[in-house]
DNA sequence: CCTACCGATCGGTAGG
DNA sequence: CCTACCGATCGGTAGG
Protein backbone atom coordinates (compact mmCIF):
# COMPACT_ATOMS: atom_id res chain seq x y z
CA UNK A 1 0.00 0.00 0.00
CA UNK A 2 1.72 3.55 -0.86
CA UNK A 3 1.12 5.76 2.07
CA UNK A 4 1.36 9.31 1.33
CA UNK A 5 3.89 11.26 3.16
CA UNK A 6 1.78 14.34 3.76
CA UNK A 7 -0.89 13.64 6.57
CA UNK A 8 -4.47 12.80 5.00
CA UNK A 9 -6.40 14.63 8.00
CA UNK A 10 -9.97 12.18 7.62
CA UNK A 11 -10.72 13.22 11.59
CA UNK A 12 -9.82 15.45 13.89
CA UNK A 13 -6.94 14.56 16.13
CA UNK A 14 -8.38 13.32 19.10
CA UNK A 15 -6.97 10.35 21.76
CA UNK A 16 -7.70 6.76 20.48
CA UNK A 17 -9.89 5.48 22.41
CA UNK A 18 -12.58 2.06 23.12
CA UNK A 19 -15.23 2.17 25.53
CA UNK A 20 -14.08 0.88 29.30
CA UNK A 21 -14.18 -2.90 29.78
CA UNK A 22 -13.98 -3.93 25.64
CA UNK A 23 -10.40 -3.05 25.32
CA UNK A 24 -8.63 -6.38 25.40
CA UNK A 25 -5.83 -7.05 27.86
CA UNK A 26 -2.07 -6.97 26.79
CA UNK A 27 -1.05 -6.95 22.96
CA UNK A 28 -4.39 -8.01 21.64
CA UNK A 29 -5.67 -4.84 22.89
CA UNK A 30 -2.49 -2.23 21.51
CA UNK A 31 -3.14 -3.97 18.60
CA UNK A 32 -7.38 -2.89 18.37
CA UNK A 33 -6.09 0.57 19.65
CA UNK A 34 -3.36 0.78 16.37
CA UNK A 35 -5.51 -0.15 14.03
CA UNK A 36 -8.63 2.13 15.39
CA UNK A 37 -6.42 4.68 14.98
CA UNK A 38 -5.31 4.07 11.60
CA UNK A 39 -8.27 2.43 9.91
CA UNK A 40 -10.31 5.84 11.20
CA UNK A 41 -7.43 7.97 9.52
CA UNK A 42 -6.50 6.20 6.52
CA UNK A 43 -9.72 3.42 6.39
CA UNK A 44 -9.16 -0.20 6.01
CA UNK A 45 -7.94 -0.36 2.40
CA UNK A 46 -5.20 2.38 3.10
CA UNK A 47 -3.81 0.91 6.51
CA UNK A 48 -1.43 -2.09 5.87
CA UNK A 49 -0.77 -4.29 9.05
CA UNK A 50 2.80 -3.63 8.75
CA UNK A 51 2.18 0.06 9.93
CA UNK A 52 -0.12 -1.36 12.15
CA UNK A 53 2.29 -3.85 13.52
CA UNK A 54 4.64 -0.80 13.74
CA UNK A 55 2.64 1.02 15.79
CA UNK A 56 2.11 -1.15 18.09
CA UNK A 57 6.18 -2.05 18.66
CA UNK A 58 5.66 -5.79 17.54
CA UNK A 59 6.39 -7.88 13.98
CA UNK A 60 3.95 -7.52 11.44
CA UNK A 61 3.50 -11.61 11.40
CA UNK A 62 2.98 -11.30 15.33
CA UNK A 63 -0.40 -9.46 14.56
CA UNK A 64 -1.43 -13.10 13.68
CA UNK A 65 -0.70 -14.56 17.10
CA UNK A 66 -3.64 -12.17 18.14
CA UNK A 67 -6.05 -12.01 15.27
CA UNK A 68 -6.87 -14.12 12.02
CA UNK A 69 -6.81 -11.82 9.55
CA UNK A 70 -7.07 -7.81 8.81
CA UNK A 71 -10.19 -7.69 8.22
CA UNK A 72 -11.18 -9.53 11.71
CA UNK A 73 -9.41 -6.74 13.89
CA UNK A 74 -11.87 -4.22 11.67
CA UNK A 75 -14.61 -6.57 12.47
CA UNK A 76 -14.07 -6.18 16.22
CA UNK A 77 -14.09 -2.41 15.56
CA UNK A 78 -17.29 -2.41 13.97
CA UNK A 79 -19.11 -4.37 16.26
CA UNK A 80 -17.93 -2.65 19.70
CA UNK A 81 -19.20 0.68 17.53
CA UNK A 82 -22.77 -0.88 17.17
CA UNK A 83 -22.75 -2.12 20.63
CA UNK A 84 -22.02 0.49 22.40
CA UNK A 85 -23.90 2.84 20.57
CA UNK A 86 -27.18 0.28 21.02
CA UNK A 87 -26.51 -0.36 24.66
CA UNK A 88 -26.06 3.62 25.27
CA UNK A 89 -29.07 3.93 23.43
CA UNK A 90 -31.32 1.81 24.89
CA UNK A 91 -30.19 2.79 28.27
CA UNK A 92 -30.98 6.27 27.38
CA UNK A 93 -34.37 5.95 26.07
CA UNK A 94 -35.09 3.17 28.75
CA UNK A 95 -34.18 5.67 31.70
CA UNK A 96 -37.28 7.96 30.64
CA UNK A 97 -40.43 6.82 31.67
CA UNK A 98 -43.17 6.97 28.81
CA UNK A 99 -45.41 9.35 30.96
CA UNK A 100 -42.59 11.74 30.77
CA UNK A 101 -43.48 11.59 26.79
CA UNK A 102 -42.08 11.30 23.51
CA UNK A 103 -40.22 14.43 23.60
CA UNK A 104 -38.02 13.68 26.30
CA UNK A 105 -37.27 10.48 25.04
CA UNK A 106 -36.49 11.65 21.72
CA UNK A 107 -34.45 14.17 23.69
CA UNK A 108 -32.51 11.78 25.99
CA UNK A 109 -31.96 9.40 22.54
CA UNK A 110 -30.25 12.36 20.80
CA UNK A 111 -28.41 12.83 24.16
CA UNK A 112 -26.46 9.47 23.61
CA UNK A 113 -26.34 9.24 20.41
CA UNK A 114 -24.28 12.60 20.02
CA UNK A 115 -22.79 11.47 23.38
CA UNK A 116 -21.41 8.11 21.57
CA UNK A 117 -19.75 10.37 18.46
CA UNK A 118 -18.28 12.57 20.67
CA UNK A 119 -16.79 10.29 23.46
CA UNK A 120 -15.56 7.87 20.80
CA UNK A 121 -15.26 10.13 17.12
CA UNK A 122 -12.53 7.51 15.88
CA UNK A 123 -14.94 4.39 16.89
CA UNK A 124 -18.00 5.85 14.99
CA UNK A 125 -15.72 6.86 11.81
CA UNK A 126 -14.58 3.48 11.46
CA UNK A 127 -18.09 2.19 12.85
CA UNK A 128 -19.73 4.09 9.88
CA UNK A 129 -17.49 4.35 7.09
CA UNK A 130 -15.40 1.52 7.24
CA UNK A 131 -18.89 -1.28 7.46
CA UNK A 132 -18.51 -1.82 3.96
CA UNK A 133 -15.24 -3.69 3.99
CA UNK A 134 -16.65 -6.77 5.76
CA UNK A 135 -17.97 -9.80 4.52
CA UNK A 136 -21.53 -9.94 4.86
CA UNK A 137 -20.57 -12.71 7.53
CA UNK A 138 -19.10 -10.24 9.54
CA UNK A 139 -21.04 -7.50 8.53
CA UNK A 140 -24.23 -8.69 9.49
CA UNK A 141 -24.52 -8.49 13.91
CA UNK A 142 -23.11 -4.88 13.21
CA UNK A 143 -26.53 -4.32 10.30
CA UNK A 144 -28.80 -6.03 13.23
CA UNK A 145 -27.39 -3.74 16.44
CA UNK A 146 -27.35 -1.09 13.50
CA UNK A 147 -31.46 -1.51 12.68
CA UNK A 148 -32.44 -1.89 16.29
CA UNK A 149 -30.86 1.90 16.94
CA UNK A 150 -32.83 2.73 13.99
CA UNK A 151 -35.88 1.13 15.66
CA UNK A 152 -35.59 2.94 18.50
CA UNK A 153 -35.82 6.35 17.34
CA UNK A 154 -38.70 5.61 14.86
CA UNK A 155 -41.12 4.66 17.77
CA UNK A 156 -39.95 6.91 19.68
CA UNK A 157 -41.15 9.52 16.81
CA UNK A 158 -44.14 7.41 15.90
CA UNK A 159 -45.19 7.52 19.60
CA UNK A 160 -45.00 11.37 19.44
CA UNK A 161 -46.79 11.38 16.48
CA UNK A 162 -49.30 9.43 17.76
CA UNK A 163 -50.26 11.43 21.10
CA UNK A 164 -50.54 14.51 19.05
CA UNK A 165 -46.55 15.80 20.44
CA UNK A 166 -45.01 15.86 17.40
CA UNK A 167 -46.27 16.46 13.39
CA UNK A 168 -43.71 15.52 11.02
CA UNK A 169 -44.02 15.53 7.36
CA UNK A 170 -42.87 11.53 7.10
CA UNK A 171 -41.18 9.96 10.10
CA UNK A 172 -38.63 7.82 8.03
CA UNK A 173 -37.57 10.98 6.42
CA UNK A 174 -37.37 12.86 9.94
CA UNK A 175 -35.57 9.64 11.64
CA UNK A 176 -32.86 9.77 8.93
CA UNK A 177 -32.25 13.44 9.37
CA UNK A 178 -32.46 13.16 12.52
CA UNK A 179 -29.49 10.02 12.41
CA UNK A 180 -27.47 11.85 9.98
CA UNK A 181 -26.98 15.10 12.19
CA UNK A 182 -25.58 12.57 14.69
CA UNK A 183 -23.41 10.35 12.93
CA UNK A 184 -21.59 13.73 11.15
CA UNK A 185 -20.42 14.75 14.60
CA UNK A 186 -17.74 12.07 14.46
CA UNK A 187 -16.25 13.80 11.64
CA UNK A 188 -15.55 17.09 12.75
CA UNK A 189 -15.75 16.63 16.79
CA UNK A 190 -12.21 17.10 18.37
CA UNK A 191 -10.02 19.55 20.84
CA UNK A 192 -9.55 21.64 18.04
CA UNK A 193 -13.07 23.37 17.67
CA UNK A 194 -14.70 25.44 20.25
CA UNK A 195 -17.56 23.33 21.13
CA UNK A 196 -18.21 20.74 24.23
CA UNK A 197 -19.62 17.63 23.81
CA UNK A 198 -22.35 18.18 26.05
CA UNK A 199 -22.86 21.50 24.29
CA UNK A 200 -23.50 19.57 20.95
CA UNK A 201 -25.75 17.61 22.56
CA UNK A 202 -27.73 20.07 24.67
CA UNK A 203 -28.23 21.65 21.19
CA UNK A 204 -28.83 18.52 18.80
CA UNK A 205 -31.07 17.36 21.35
CA UNK A 206 -33.30 20.72 20.88
CA UNK A 207 -32.82 20.85 16.76
CA UNK A 208 -34.14 17.11 17.00
CA UNK A 209 -37.33 18.29 18.62
CA UNK A 210 -37.93 20.99 16.40
CA UNK A 211 -37.61 18.55 13.10
CA UNK A 212 -40.05 16.30 15.12
CA UNK A 213 -42.34 19.36 15.08
CA UNK A 214 -42.61 18.99 19.16
CA UNK A 215 -44.42 21.88 20.58
CA UNK A 216 -42.24 23.23 23.45
CA UNK A 217 -38.66 24.63 22.60
CA UNK B 1 -5.03 -4.13 -3.97
CA UNK B 2 -6.83 -7.74 -2.51
CA UNK B 3 -10.11 -6.93 -4.18
CA UNK B 4 -13.16 -9.22 -2.37
CA UNK B 5 -15.14 -11.90 -4.50
CA UNK B 6 -18.22 -10.57 -2.25
CA UNK B 7 -19.61 -7.08 -3.29
CA UNK B 8 -19.00 -4.62 -0.58
CA UNK B 9 -21.96 -1.68 -0.87
CA UNK B 10 -20.95 1.51 0.18
CA UNK B 11 -23.86 3.17 -2.24
CA UNK B 12 -26.56 2.31 -3.77
CA UNK B 13 -26.91 0.76 -7.03
CA UNK B 14 -26.98 3.89 -9.08
CA UNK B 15 -26.42 5.24 -12.44
CA UNK B 16 -22.85 6.29 -13.03
CA UNK B 17 -23.06 10.05 -14.10
CA UNK B 18 -21.28 13.21 -14.00
CA UNK B 19 -22.66 16.39 -14.45
CA UNK B 20 -23.93 18.04 -18.02
CA UNK B 21 -20.87 19.06 -20.25
CA UNK B 22 -18.32 18.51 -18.06
CA UNK B 23 -16.92 14.68 -18.95
CA UNK B 24 -14.10 14.69 -20.75
CA UNK B 25 -14.43 13.61 -24.72
CA UNK B 26 -13.37 10.29 -26.07
CA UNK B 27 -11.44 7.88 -23.45
CA UNK B 28 -10.38 10.51 -20.87
CA UNK B 29 -14.43 10.60 -20.22
CA UNK B 30 -15.08 7.07 -19.64
CA UNK B 31 -11.66 6.61 -17.56
CA UNK B 32 -13.08 9.59 -15.20
CA UNK B 33 -17.02 7.84 -15.45
CA UNK B 34 -15.20 4.19 -14.65
CA UNK B 35 -13.37 6.00 -11.25
CA UNK B 36 -16.06 7.54 -10.27
CA UNK B 37 -17.68 4.02 -9.94
CA UNK B 38 -14.86 2.54 -8.63
CA UNK B 39 -13.87 5.57 -6.29
CA UNK B 40 -17.54 5.60 -4.88
CA UNK B 41 -17.89 1.93 -3.86
CA UNK B 42 -14.50 0.58 -2.96
CA UNK B 43 -12.84 3.67 -2.19
CA UNK B 44 -9.53 5.43 -3.96
CA UNK B 45 -6.89 3.30 -1.60
CA UNK B 46 -9.80 0.12 -2.56
CA UNK B 47 -9.37 0.87 -6.39
CA UNK B 48 -6.78 -0.15 -8.69
CA UNK B 49 -6.11 1.62 -11.87
CA UNK B 50 -6.25 -2.03 -13.45
CA UNK B 51 -9.61 -2.27 -12.46
CA UNK B 52 -10.46 0.98 -13.78
CA UNK B 53 -8.56 0.47 -16.99
CA UNK B 54 -10.61 -3.14 -17.01
CA UNK B 55 -13.35 -0.99 -16.96
CA UNK B 56 -12.81 0.88 -19.92
CA UNK B 57 -11.63 -1.80 -21.40
CA UNK B 58 -7.76 -0.56 -22.35
CA UNK B 59 -4.87 -1.80 -20.98
CA UNK B 60 -3.80 0.03 -17.59
CA UNK B 61 -0.95 1.68 -19.23
CA UNK B 62 -3.04 3.63 -21.23
CA UNK B 63 -4.45 5.39 -18.75
CA UNK B 64 -1.67 7.43 -18.05
CA UNK B 65 -1.77 8.62 -21.79
CA UNK B 66 -5.06 10.71 -20.20
CA UNK B 67 -4.01 11.10 -16.40
CA UNK B 68 -0.65 11.54 -14.59
CA UNK B 69 -1.82 9.74 -11.83
CA UNK B 70 -4.27 7.74 -10.40
CA UNK B 71 -4.80 10.72 -7.83
CA UNK B 72 -5.60 12.81 -11.09
CA UNK B 73 -8.66 11.39 -11.67
CA UNK B 74 -9.83 11.38 -8.15
CA UNK B 75 -8.78 15.54 -8.04
CA UNK B 76 -11.04 15.72 -11.01
CA UNK B 77 -14.11 13.88 -9.67
CA UNK B 78 -13.10 15.82 -6.19
CA UNK B 79 -12.86 19.34 -8.29
CA UNK B 80 -15.94 19.07 -10.07
CA UNK B 81 -18.30 17.51 -7.12
CA UNK B 82 -17.36 20.86 -5.30
CA UNK B 83 -18.43 23.27 -7.96
CA UNK B 84 -21.44 21.55 -9.17
CA UNK B 85 -22.36 21.79 -5.61
CA UNK B 86 -21.30 25.26 -5.06
CA UNK B 87 -22.71 26.61 -8.45
CA UNK B 88 -25.93 25.14 -7.57
CA UNK B 89 -26.63 26.41 -4.44
CA UNK B 90 -25.03 30.04 -5.64
CA UNK B 91 -27.95 30.22 -8.58
CA UNK B 92 -30.57 28.54 -5.81
CA UNK B 93 -29.89 31.49 -3.61
CA UNK B 94 -29.84 34.20 -6.45
CA UNK B 95 -33.00 33.13 -7.87
CA UNK B 96 -34.63 34.29 -4.39
CA UNK B 97 -34.45 38.04 -4.18
CA UNK B 98 -33.50 39.30 -0.57
CA UNK B 99 -37.47 40.70 -0.27
CA UNK B 100 -38.89 37.46 -0.79
CA UNK B 101 -37.52 36.64 2.94
CA UNK B 102 -34.45 34.32 4.39
CA UNK B 103 -36.94 31.13 5.00
CA UNK B 104 -37.56 31.35 1.03
CA UNK B 105 -33.31 31.63 0.72
CA UNK B 106 -32.74 28.55 2.70
CA UNK B 107 -35.52 26.56 1.66
CA UNK B 108 -34.21 27.02 -2.04
CA UNK B 109 -30.65 26.50 -0.54
CA UNK B 110 -31.65 23.43 0.95
CA UNK B 111 -33.54 21.85 -2.51
CA UNK B 112 -30.47 22.70 -3.88
CA UNK B 113 -28.42 20.61 -1.78
CA UNK B 114 -30.38 17.99 -1.39
CA UNK B 115 -30.98 18.11 -5.13
CA UNK B 116 -26.82 17.31 -6.49
CA UNK B 117 -26.93 14.86 -3.78
CA UNK B 118 -29.49 12.73 -5.49
CA UNK B 119 -28.71 13.73 -8.78
CA UNK B 120 -25.24 12.60 -8.39
CA UNK B 121 -24.23 10.08 -5.59
CA UNK B 122 -21.73 8.83 -6.57
CA UNK B 123 -19.84 12.04 -7.28
CA UNK B 124 -20.86 13.23 -3.77
CA UNK B 125 -19.62 10.06 -2.65
CA UNK B 126 -16.29 10.71 -3.52
CA UNK B 127 -16.47 14.27 -3.05
CA UNK B 128 -17.11 13.56 0.64
CA UNK B 129 -15.28 10.52 1.48
CA UNK B 130 -12.22 10.67 -0.28
CA UNK B 131 -10.94 13.98 -0.26
CA UNK B 132 -8.72 12.81 2.03
CA UNK B 133 -6.79 10.89 -0.28
CA UNK B 134 -5.94 13.96 -1.82
CA UNK B 135 -2.59 15.50 -1.10
CA UNK B 136 -3.19 18.99 0.59
CA UNK B 137 -2.14 21.22 -3.02
CA UNK B 138 -5.01 18.78 -5.34
CA UNK B 139 -7.56 19.19 -2.59
CA UNK B 140 -7.15 22.88 -1.57
CA UNK B 141 -9.36 24.40 -4.62
CA UNK B 142 -12.18 22.08 -3.48
CA UNK B 143 -11.81 23.30 0.35
CA UNK B 144 -12.24 26.66 -1.04
CA UNK B 145 -15.34 26.06 -2.57
CA UNK B 146 -16.73 23.83 0.38
CA UNK B 147 -15.58 27.03 1.91
CA UNK B 148 -17.91 28.99 0.34
CA UNK B 149 -20.87 26.51 0.31
CA UNK B 150 -20.74 27.18 4.14
CA UNK B 151 -20.74 30.69 4.29
CA UNK B 152 -23.84 30.80 1.81
CA UNK B 153 -25.76 28.90 4.28
CA UNK B 154 -24.37 30.75 7.21
CA UNK B 155 -25.46 34.00 5.67
CA UNK B 156 -29.00 32.87 5.03
CA UNK B 157 -29.05 31.77 8.76
CA UNK B 158 -27.71 35.06 10.11
CA UNK B 159 -29.73 37.07 8.28
CA UNK B 160 -32.96 35.30 9.13
CA UNK B 161 -31.94 35.62 12.75
CA UNK B 162 -31.29 39.37 12.48
CA UNK B 163 -34.35 39.91 10.08
CA UNK B 164 -36.53 37.92 13.48
CA UNK B 165 -37.54 35.15 10.99
CA UNK B 166 -35.23 32.78 12.52
CA UNK B 167 -34.04 31.80 15.92
CA UNK B 168 -31.29 29.15 16.39
CA UNK B 169 -30.26 27.87 19.58
CA UNK B 170 -26.44 28.60 17.81
CA UNK B 171 -25.76 29.39 14.31
CA UNK B 172 -22.85 27.27 13.39
CA UNK B 173 -24.31 23.84 14.91
CA UNK B 174 -27.71 24.56 12.83
CA UNK B 175 -25.58 25.38 9.97
CA UNK B 176 -23.56 22.43 10.48
CA UNK B 177 -26.80 20.04 11.04
CA UNK B 178 -28.55 20.95 8.10
CA UNK B 179 -25.14 20.60 5.95
CA UNK B 180 -25.19 16.87 7.55
CA UNK B 181 -28.60 15.98 6.76
CA UNK B 182 -28.24 16.78 3.21
CA UNK B 183 -24.99 15.49 2.44
CA UNK B 184 -26.10 12.16 4.29
CA UNK B 185 -28.82 11.45 1.16
CA UNK B 186 -26.09 10.41 -1.18
CA UNK B 187 -25.43 7.50 1.14
CA UNK B 188 -28.65 6.03 0.69
CA UNK B 189 -30.93 7.41 -2.38
CA UNK B 190 -31.36 5.23 -5.29
CA UNK B 191 -33.68 3.04 -7.04
CA UNK B 192 -34.37 0.49 -4.20
CA UNK B 193 -36.31 2.76 -1.95
CA UNK B 194 -39.32 4.41 -2.11
CA UNK B 195 -38.23 8.54 -1.94
CA UNK B 196 -38.29 10.41 -5.06
CA UNK B 197 -35.62 13.11 -5.55
CA UNK B 198 -37.80 15.94 -5.28
CA UNK B 199 -39.77 14.68 -2.39
CA UNK B 200 -37.00 14.43 -0.14
CA UNK B 201 -35.51 17.44 -1.30
CA UNK B 202 -39.08 18.77 -0.21
CA UNK B 203 -38.99 17.51 3.23
CA UNK B 204 -35.90 18.16 3.99
CA UNK B 205 -36.45 22.20 2.86
CA UNK B 206 -38.88 22.05 5.59
CA UNK B 207 -36.94 19.96 8.27
CA UNK B 208 -34.28 22.78 7.94
CA UNK B 209 -36.92 25.41 8.24
CA UNK B 210 -37.54 23.86 11.42
CA UNK B 211 -33.93 23.79 12.52
CA UNK B 212 -33.64 27.02 11.77
CA UNK B 213 -36.65 28.57 13.90
CA UNK B 214 -38.92 29.76 11.63
CA UNK B 215 -42.36 30.56 12.40
CA UNK B 216 -44.40 29.56 8.45
CA UNK B 217 -44.13 25.73 8.29
C1' DC C 1 -3.11 2.44 -27.32
C1' DC C 2 -0.18 -1.94 -26.15
C1' DT C 3 3.69 -5.21 -24.53
C1' DA C 4 6.82 -5.83 -21.25
C1' DC C 5 8.60 -4.65 -17.26
C1' DC C 6 10.33 -1.95 -12.80
C1' DG C 7 10.93 -1.90 -7.57
C1' DA C 8 7.94 -1.72 -3.72
C1' DT C 9 4.56 -3.35 -0.92
C1' DC C 10 0.68 -6.13 0.02
C1' DG C 11 -1.77 -9.89 3.37
C1' DG C 12 -0.44 -13.91 5.11
C1' DT C 13 2.36 -18.42 6.37
C1' DA C 14 6.16 -21.77 7.95
C1' DG C 15 8.85 -22.81 11.40
C1' DG C 16 10.84 -21.97 15.41
C1' DC D 1 7.08 -12.92 19.57
C1' DC D 2 10.64 -13.10 15.56
C1' DT D 3 13.18 -14.34 11.05
C1' DA D 4 12.54 -15.46 6.66
C1' DC D 5 9.79 -15.95 3.11
C1' DC D 6 5.54 -16.81 -0.20
C1' DG D 7 2.86 -15.42 -4.51
C1' DA D 8 0.10 -11.61 -5.81
C1' DT D 9 -0.64 -7.11 -6.75
C1' DC D 10 0.42 -2.36 -6.44
C1' DG D 11 1.29 2.48 -9.14
C1' DG D 12 3.95 3.74 -12.65
C1' DT D 13 7.54 3.76 -16.74
C1' DA D 14 10.18 2.61 -21.20
C1' DG D 15 9.71 2.09 -25.65
C1' DG D 16 7.28 1.57 -29.41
Amino acid sequence: MDVPDWEPRRVAAVAVALPDGVTPAGTRGRILEAALALYAELGFYGTSIRRIADRVGINSATLYAHYQSKEQVLAELVQVGHRELHDRLAAAVGAVPDADGAAAQLAALVRAHVGVHVDYPLLAVVTNSELHALSPEHAAPALELRAACRRMLLDVLARGVKDGEFAVPDLVLAATAIGAMGMHVAQWFGPDQPYGGEQIAETYACLALRIAGAAAR
